[in-house]
RNA sequence: GCCCAGGUAGCUCAGGGGUAGAGCACAUCCUUGGUAAGGAUGAGGUCGCGGGUUCAAUUCCCGCCCUGGGCUCCA
C-alpha cells in the first residue's frame, strides 16, 4: 500500500504495516524518536494499522505535538506509580494541562510531600523497565464490569457515561491498565524528564458538593534542557510576583486584622493615584461623568436591588439604632439612585456616570490571592443609561476604549470571552437575543477573537470580559461590560421617550481595569517593577559625591519638583557606588550624580537603571527631556 | 468554605524540650569617597494567637488566625 507522507512523498509499505513500521522504514533514528502519528489529521498511537492512502506525519520528541503525548503518557505513568505504592488508592481522571498534567486519585488520606518523593522514584523505576504501552478495545459494559472487579468505582463511573453498545480503549503498560482515549507514546522508557510539583484537594466532578480528591500535579517535557528551562522560568517568574515585589519596593502590605485589604505605602500609592488620574482623564474625554456615592447603605436598597437576596453571605454588613446597613459590594444601586433624582428625556441617553468606587464583598478565606483576589478593592466602574437601539454603539466605544486604555499602561494581549444566557435569568428571550448579537456584532465588527463562556453571564444579562495574564500566566478578568435589563426597572429609573410615554432604559455595567487593585498587581509583574517612567513612584534620584554638594542637590531636586516630577534626593553619608546600586535596586529609572564639578556648570550626570550612562547636561535640558517622557507615556 | 504546606528581628532565612542565630536593613562614630555594597560599634524578638503535656515549650500535642499552592466560588 502507499502511504503519503507531509513532504508530498508516498512511501510504499505491507499490508498491515503500522505507524511504527512506517517510521523503521524510514530511519531508524526516527524509529528512537517517535512518540505517535498523525494519520489523516487525527493523533494516533505508533500501533495503528495504516491503510492505503493514508496522510501520515510522525510526531517525534521534538516536535509540539509530542508533549501534550508525552505529558499524557506520564500521567498514567503517575497513576500507575501510585498504585503500585498505595494500593488502595483508585484512579480518577488525569488530564494535560499547560505545561504538564495532574491525576485525581481517591484516597484515604492526603499525599504529602514525603509521598510524592516516593512516588517520583517510583515512576523512574517504572520508566526504566521500558514497559510496552498496548492500546486494547473492550465493549464498554466489559470494561465496566472489569473496573469494577478491580474496586475502580470512579472509572466504572466514567466509562458507563459512554452510550451503550460503543467500544472503549484502554491502555495497558505492563500488568496496569486505565481507561484512555489516547494516544500514547509506545513504552514507558519515552518518560524521562519529568517532575511531580504539588499536591492539592480537588472534588469530584469539580463540585464542592461531591467528595474531595487527591490531586498530584506535574510537569514533563521531551528533553532534560526543557525541563530545565522550565523550572527555571518558574525562578524567574516568582522574582516577578508582585507580593514580593511590594516588599522590596514598599508599595502596600496586607496583616491579620484586615485579610484581603491593602494597607498602600506611599510608593504604592503614588502608583495608584497616576493610574487613578490617568482613567479619570480617559473617562473626562469620553463622556462620562464621574461621582461618588456612600459606602454603607440601607438593607432595603440592596432588597430592592436583589442583591440581598441573592448575595446576602457575601455582604459585610453593620446595623445602628434599628437600622440595618450593608457596606456596598457594587456601585449599581447607588448609581441608579443619582440617576433618579432628575426626570430624563431620550435626549439625555447615553448617560454615563463613573464612579472609582471602593465595593467589600466577603469572599471565602481560601480564594485571597494577594492585590488579585480582595475583600474590598476599588472599582473603575461606569453605568451606562441608554436606549436599546443605543446598546451596540455603546458597546463598540467601550471596546476601543479598553483595547485604547490597556495599550496606554503596555498591554496588547487581551483575552476576550462572551458570557451568555444562564439557566436562571430574568428578562424575555427577545432582550437576551438583542442584547447577546449587540455584543457578538459589536465584536465581530472589529474582527477581534473571542472565546465563549457558555451559560456563564449574569442573571440580569450577558457580558463580555477582557482579561490579562500575570507572570505564571494565570488569567484575571479585568475589563468587563454587561448588559442589564433588569436593574433599572427594578429600582424605578425611567426616562420620557419621543413618544411622550415613560421607558425603562438599559443599563451598560462596565469597567475598564475591572479593580484599580487586581490591574495594578498585574502592571507590577508585567513590569518586574521597572515601571515606565511616568508610571514609577519615584521618578528620579538625585546623589551628591560629597557634603559640598548638598545645597545644589536640594536645589535642583526641588527644581524638578516643581516642574511636576516624582524626585527625591540621597544625601547620605556614602559612597556613590553603594547609592547608585540602592535606587537601582529600587528600580527608580533615572539616578542623577552631582560632585564638584557638576555643581561648578549646573549640570547634572544621568544613568538609568538599565546602567545606561546617558552624560552630562544642564538641569534644564535633562527637565526638558523628562517632560518628553512624561508625556509619550515612555 | 475544602485539601496540602508554612508563620522565628523591618526583610531574607537558619535553628531546635533548658538564657534566641546569621546576612541585609537601621542607629552612632570614623571616613568626604566619581556611577551596583568603605570601616567600627550598637540597638533590635511574648519565636502568629489560645489551650494542653512537662520541673521546664519557640520546639511536642490540640484548636484557631493569617499567608502560600490548588479546588470550589468570583454579582
Amino acid at each position: 500500500m502507499n502511504i503519503q507522507l507531509p513532504d508530498g512523498s508516498t512511501r510504499n509499505l505491507n499490508d498491515g504495516a503500522t505507524a511504527f513500521d512506517l517510521a523503521m522504514d524510514i530511519g531508524e533514528g526516527l524509529a528512537r524518536a517517535v512518540v505517535a502519528a498523525t494519520v489523516n489529521g487525527q493523533t494516533r498511537d505508533l500501533s495503528v494499522e495504516l491503510s492505503d492512502g493514508d496522510t501520515v506525519s510522525l510526531i517525534t520528541e521534538k516536535s509540539e505535538d509530542a508533549l501534550d503525548v508525552i505529558r499524557h503518557s506520564t500521567a498514567h505513568l503517575l497513576a500507575m506509580a501510585v498504585q503500585e505504592v498505595f494500593p488502595a488508592a483508585q484512579v480518577t481522571i488525569g488530564p494535560v494541562i499547560e505545561d504538564g498534567f495532574f491525576y485525581d486519585f481517591a484516597f484515604e488520606r492526603p499525599f504529602t510531600p514525603e509521598d510524592l518523593k516516593v512516588i517520583e522514584a517510583k515512576m523512574k523505576e517504572i520508566s526504566k523497565r521500558k514497559l510496552d504501552i498496548r492500546r486494547q478495545v473492550w465493549s464498554r459494559d466489559d470494561a465496566i464490569k472489569h473496573f469494577e472487579a478491580l474496586g475502580e468505582h470512579y472509572k466504572a463511573k466514567l466509562i458507563a457515561r459512554i452510550p451503550q453498545g460503543e467500544d472503549v480503549s484502554l491502555y495497558q503498560q505492563g500488568e496496569w491498565s486505565d481507561l484512555c482515549r489516547g494516544p500514547h507514546v509506545p513504552n514507558t522508557s519515552k518518560l524521562k524528564h519529568f517532575k511531580l510539583m504539588r499536591v492539592a484537594g480537588a472534588y469530584w466532578e469539580g463540585n464542592a458538593e461531591n467528595e474531595q480528591l487527591q490531586r498530584i500535579y506535574g510537569t514533563a517535557w521531551a528533553s532534560k534542557d526543557d525541563l530545565q528551562a522550565y523550572l527555571v522560568r518558574l525562578e524567574e517568574a516568582e522574582k516577578r510576583d508582585h507580593r514580593k515585589l511590594a516588599k522590596k519596593l514598599d508599595l502596600f502590605h496586607l496583616q491579620e486584622e484586615a485579610p484581603g485589604m491593602i494597607f498602600w505605602h506611599p510608593k504604592g500609592w503614588k502608583i495608584w493615584q497616576v493610574v487613578e488620574n490617568e482613567i479619570r482623564s480617559i473617562m473626562q474625554v469620553n463622556g462620562y461623568q464621574e461621582i461618588k456615592t456612600p459606602q454603607v447603605v440601607d438593607r432595603k436598597l440592596w432588597e430592592k436591588s436583589g442583591h440581598w437576596e441573592k448575595f446576602r453571605d457575601d455582604m459585610f454588613t453593620t446595623s445602628t439604632e434599628n437600622r440595618e446597613y450593608a457596606i456596598k459590594p457594587m456601585n449599581c444601586p447607588c448609581h441608579i439612585q443619582v440617576y433618579n433624582q432628575s426626570l430624563h428625556s431620550y435626549r439625555d441617553l447615553p448617560l454615563r456616570l463613573a464612579e472609582f468606587g471602593s465595593c467589600h464583598r466577603n469572599e471565602p478565606s481560601g480564594t485571597l490571592h494577594g492585590l488579585m483576589r480582595l475583600r474590598n478593592f476599588v472599582q473603575d466602574d461606569a453605568h451606562i443609561f441608554c436606549a436599546e437601539n443605543q446598546i451596540q454603539g455603546e458597546v463598540s466605544d467601550f471596546i476601543d476604549l479598553v483595547y485604547a486604555t490597556y495599550k496606554k499602561f503596555g498591554f496588547e494581549e487581551v483575552i476576550i470571552f462572551v458570557s451568555d444566557r444562564p439557566e436562571q435569568r430574568v428578562g424575555t428571550d427577545e432582550q437576551w437575543d438583542k442584547a447577546e448579537s449587540a455584543l457578538y456584532e459589536a465584536l465581530n465588527a472589529k474582527g477581534i477573537a473571542y472565546g465563549l463562556n457558555p451559560g456563564e453571564g449574569a442573571f440580569y444579562g450577558p457580558k463580555i470580559e477582557f482579561s490579562l495574564k500575570d507572570c505564571l500566566g494565570r488569567v484575571w478578568q479585568c475589563g468587563t461590560i454587561q448588559v442589564d435589563f433588569s436593574m433599572p426597572g427594578r429600582l424605578g429609573a425611567e426616562y420620557t421617550g419621543q413618544d411622550d410615554k415613560k421607558h425603562t432604559p438599559v443599563m451598560l455595567h462596565r469597567a475598564v481595569l475591572g479593580s484599580l487593585e487586581r490591574f495594578i498587581g498585574i502592571l507590577i509583574e508585567e513590569y518586574e517593577g521597572k515601571f515606565p517612567f511616568w508610571l514609577a513612584p519615584t521618578q528620579v534620584v538625585a546623589c551628591n559625591i560629597s557634603e559640598s554638594q548638598d545645597d545644589y542637590i536640594a536645589e535642583i531636586t526641588e527644581k524638578m519638583r516643581l516642574a511636576g516630577f516624582r524626585a527625591e534626593s540621597d544625601l547620605r553619608n556614602e559612597k556613590v557606588g553603594y547609592k547608585v546600586r540602592a535606587h537601582t535596586l529600587e528600580r527608580v529609572p533615572f539616578i542623577l550624580v552631582a560632585g564638584d564639578r557638576e555643581k561648578e556648570e549646573n549640570t547634572v550626570s544621568v544613568r538609568t537603571r538599565g546602567g545606561d550612562d546617558l552624560g552630562v547636561m544642564t538641569v534644564d535640558a535633562w527637565i526638558a527631556e523628562m517632560q518628553n517622557m512624561q508625556n509619550k507615556y515612555l
